[in-house]
This record gives structure tokens, C-alpha cells and sequence, in this order.
DNA sequence: TCTGAAAATGTATTAAT
DNA sequence: ATTAATACATTTTCAGA
């Protein structure tokens, strides 16, 4: 542990952390001298900020790997419907299960609204049959297949 | 540019590969002398490899915003009807607009599915009425907003 | 594998509120 | 009194031969 005093809680973003976003949503690896010079302050400054956005979950600088690279070639939504009294134990053992990538909360018909990705078809089917449908309270699912990404867009920050 | 040797085309991800991904999921800023020494290879192949990834479009270093720390609150799902000879058009103009994170071509009832944020319930109001039902070829949406988050995961690889 | 250049790290100090 | 920013010395990493 290097320093000892932090920022109590985070308020807002200021210039300067704007200005550090904006660079590393980008490259996650830039220097951040190279940010110092750009924005007028010092590297110290930088390696500050970035540690305690890091520390209040405003910023997480991550390698991501395109899942078809990665053999994940079969990408679904899934819209579930749960009886009321076992939300909390569904939502418990979809997050043990690893083709499960997002589960939300939603309004509408279906309670919960999940996003997973399996090798292919075959992996699909195993994973509605074995797994999902299994789950005790489940009532109605809605199986969406993505065919194709058309725009996918990680920068928040403008 | 560094290297001239390169692995001709991407077949698979070797273990080399995998250990890289595995670290720099976690942090994308981990010095690449810390990987060589884990995987028992030199700095200088982590490099290599990392810098390959990256440019067959298999690793992006990112950094990612929480985006309720960045004003962002309210998220939602959209499925979208489409005139049938309009779809390229309709999706043309979705790219163009600045809320949409995501876009999906899907199997359903709805040919497309987006992902929006924007900061509140006012300006998703504007979003549904100024911008996506003035979109010529758009016969039929479906607003599916986010009430909580209940599991995110970034990490494809384990 | 090696080597100079660049960047990151750690400490002490100063400034601002 | 606390927190952020800076100056600077040291260590580590990076990039190219």
C-alpha cells in the first residue's frame, strides 16, 4: 500500500477524471505521463485518480476478448418468468452458472432478463434442457438468438 | 512496427495465449515482465502476443465506466419491428444515435434488439418519442427497462 | 539477450480548503 | 486537520538492435 489518504466518497467527476476516462477507455495501457502532459498536471496525479476511481467501481481497466475468438459462437438473450416467492433463489443459482454472462431485473411479462454464451447450438439446447429449465420456480422463458452483432459500444464517456 | 514474425492466421489460443488473456483480464495495466515471469516466457513474447491479439481483434485493453458514475441511470432494453426492406436503413440511423450501446439482429418477433442509457426517465421520453418512433420503417417497439443489475461478468476466459 | 530510454513507484513536501 | 498535487530520487519496464 503506497499512500494512505483518499477522497472520502466520490461526489462527481471532475475535469481531470473526465480527461483520464476519455484516455484510457481507449488504450487502457497509456502511459499515464503521457495523460499528465496532455491535461497540465503531474503523473502522480494521474496514478491517484485512476487508483481511487478504480477503488469506487467508476473505473475498471480490463482486457476483454471477443468471445467468437474464444470459441463462444452462440450468444442468446432469454427473457424468464419466475414465481414471485422464488425470485431470489433463481437469481441465486443463475449466478452460479457459467454461460451466464448478465442477469437484470426488469419490468414487463418476464421478471429477469439474462444474456449467455455457449460454444454452439448443441451447448444451447443443454443449457435451456439441463440447466434452466430445471430451476425450481421458473415458470416461462423467451429465447432470443442474436444473429448478429451490429454495433457494439463501450465508451461511455464523451 | 516491431516484429516481423508473426503466427500466419488466428487458428486457436494457444496456453500462451490464454495465460495473457487470464492476467490482463483482471488488470490491463499488469507489466508484461510479471506475465513473462508467471508463464515462464520472456517479456518480450508477452509483447509479441498481446500486440497480435490485439490487432486480429481478439483483446482490446479497456477502460470501462461505471456508467451510473457517469450520470448514466436509467438503462434499457428496446425490441424493435421493422419493415422488412427498411432494416438496413432503420439500423443506419440507430448507429447514428449516441444512446445506443448496442445492436442486435435477433430471431423473434422483433428483428432488432438495442440496449440504450441515458441519465434519466425524461431523456429516455424524448429518446422513444423524438428519435426512435420518427425512424422511418420502425412498426412496432418494445421497452423493456432495467430495474437493477444482478450480475455483470466481463471475464469470457477462466 | 542486452541496453538506453521511458515510465512507474515511493517519499517528502507544499498547497489548498 | 485533511486531502490533493508536486518535486524528485529510485526502481522497473519497455522497445529495439
Amino acid at each position: 500500500m503506497e499512500e494512505k489518504f483518499r477522497r472520502s466518497l466520490y461526489p462527481e467527476l471532475d475535469d481531470i477524471d473526465y480527461g483520464i476516462v476519455r484516455a484510457l477507455q481507449e488504450n487502457a495501457r497509456l502511459p499515464f505521463t503521457t495523460i499528465a502532459k496532455e491535461l497540465g498536471v503531474t503523473e502522480k496525479t494521474i496514478r491517484m485518480r485512476v487508483q481511487q476511481m478504480q477503488d469506487d467501481g467508476v473505473l475498471s481497466l480490463v482486457g476483454i476478448v471477443n468471445p467468437v475468438k474464444a470459441g463462444l459462437n452462440v450468444e442468446s438473450f432469454i427473457q424468464i418468468a419466475v414465481e414471485a416467492d422464488k425470485l431470489d433463489d433463481v437469481v441465486e443459482v443463475l449466478n452460479g452458472i457459467v454461460e451466464v454472462r448478465l442477469i437484470v431485473l426488469t419490468t414487463g411479462d418476464y421478471q429477469l432478463f439474462i444474456q449467455i454464451l455457449v460454444r454452439n447450438y448443441e451447448e444451447l439446447a443443454q443449457f435451456l434442457m439441463k440447466k434452466l429449465n430445471k430451476v425450481p420456480g421458473v415458470t416461462r422463458v423467451n429465447v432470443i438468438n442474436e444473429l448478429k452483432i451490429l454495433k457494439s459500444k463501450f465508451k461511455f464517456v464523451r
